[in-house]
DNA sequence: TTAATAGTGTCTCTGAGACACTATGTG
DNA sequence: CACATAGTGTCTCAGAGACACTATTAA
């Protein structure tokens, strides 16, 4: 939620703050490992998909887990994340926001690793774009649940799948995250191309929170918040009364 | 948020994964250093309050900045922020969530420092209780603000403060993170005493949002809203008519 | 013409704001 | 008594749900 980081304002430069930084051992310190995790999310045949990567080697080794990487000593967390997304799938240019950070002991048996967790979502096109070099990789889809249940992945089979490590945790956050923020922040967009209808716009939000809404309020709300243009066009190739397309007007949220 | 951690499930015990991990060195990646600040924040005066500590040594000697700590290894995330609070205050069994995390390269100049940042909410009662080891202190008045406005802090001088670090930066989400949750979660109890009137609970909700509000609706829908239960007694030593006293129902959060 | 979805008009219900009024303490 | 704050009753207004109705496309 903070605004861009920037680096902080700097200390003012004088020889005895240098006679200490030189004097400074890094090493005093054990220190854990940090990466970064990622939820990718993106609607897909009428359900919320996530991305998930075999994992190559133990622990865990099959399962399925999030993508993930070590953060580096020279990059921000935001960067790291989007680093480890465009290694790992291909994909640039993505909504991308950090949800939470896990650390608990434990949570990774060969050492203590401290997780930031982001989640980034995208519309169901660019799944086309993923490529995942040289892994294995799945389009999980996320069974509908309510708020506060546990979600239900399925892949290709019919058992609900188990996540390695704690992801099955951070997956969760990341749907209770944006089942809080989709009726207040303009996210629902990053779920869909440049220009949908309304129906579609209501179909996000309907699979995000995991109920019906109510279309003549849904329709009403969205059009009096400003956040939608006109594009002009109407949906094209439809065996019914075609809809009119929208944007998102970008800058006007409210 | 999520609920609360507890480590993740353990990957079965096979002889290849041992061996595994008995090559696994840790060392082949450089890490940062990982560290937890809290924001306390507490109402005092008519004024939210947040107490900081005078940096001892470089960088940004004699600054006032969050208290903080390293991450231990054997510790989660939650306890380091509890342990932190209680080393650097004395205060225990205070209401810690995690804020965000912080992490651009520099913003510490010594070394990567990795911050997760937490929020505690306490009642003015509490602040009797600090008590800083060996260590200067400063309870500073934040300055009401509007959303968006960086908040600003007054210490016993006329100047605004400024914090050492991003810490500026990280108290500002604090404030954004409770504007933004108090109308939903049962958090503004946390900044009251175990028993209060309902115009003390709606002097903390003002403060928190920065704004005055409306005393019919606020007593009409707190009172609806389940979560308050008179205690049978009323407000002493007032030179008015005293008040009903209500505790907050925990579990009933509705 | 029918089926299907898009889109409009309007009634009702609920919650917030406004305001008038009563209640109960102190000095 | 005056004065201050606590607490109630009720009117109005705005937004959400419900529902009836019209519009426009393909088959």
């Amino acid at each position: 939620m903070p605004a861009p980081r920037r680096p902080g304002p700097q200390p003012p430069d004088r020889p005895e703050d240098r006679a200490f930084l030189a004097s400074y051992d890094p090493s005093a310190f054990e220190r854990p490992s940090v990466t970064v995790d990622v939820v990718l999310l993106a609607p897909l045949d009428g359900h919320l998909h996530t991305l998930l990567i075999r994992r190559p080697g133990p622990p865990f080794q099959g399962a399925w887990s999030l993508p993930g990487g070590f953060v580096r000593m020279d990059e921000s967390l935001d960067a790291a994340a989007a680093r480890v997304l465009r290694a790992k799938t291909g994909l640039e240019r993505v909504f991308l926001e950090q949800l939470y950070t896990f650390g608990t002991p434990g949570r990774d048996p060969r050492m203590r690793i401290i997780s930031v967790a982001y989640y980034a979502l995208v519309d169901p096109g660019r799944f086309g774009e993923v490529t995942v070099p040289g892994e294995d990789f799945l389009l999980a889809r996320i069974q509908p649940s309510r708020a506060g249940a546990a979600p239900v992945l399925k892949g290709a089979g019919s058992k609900p799948l188990a996540l390695a490590f704690d992801h099955a945790e951070i997956l969760a956050a990341a749907l209770q995250r944006i089942r809080g923020k989709i009726d207040y922040a303009p996210i629902g967009y990053e779920l869909l191309p440049e220009s949908f209808t309304l129906h579609q716009l209501q179909q996000v939000h309907e699979l995000v929170l995991g109920r019906k809404l109510n279309k003549d309020s849904f329709r009403r709300r969205l059009l009096a918040s400003g956040q939608l243009e006109a594009t002009g066009a109407i949906q094209q190739d439809v065996d019914h009364r075609p809809a009119a397309l929208y944007r998102f007007r970008r800058g006007a949220e409210g």
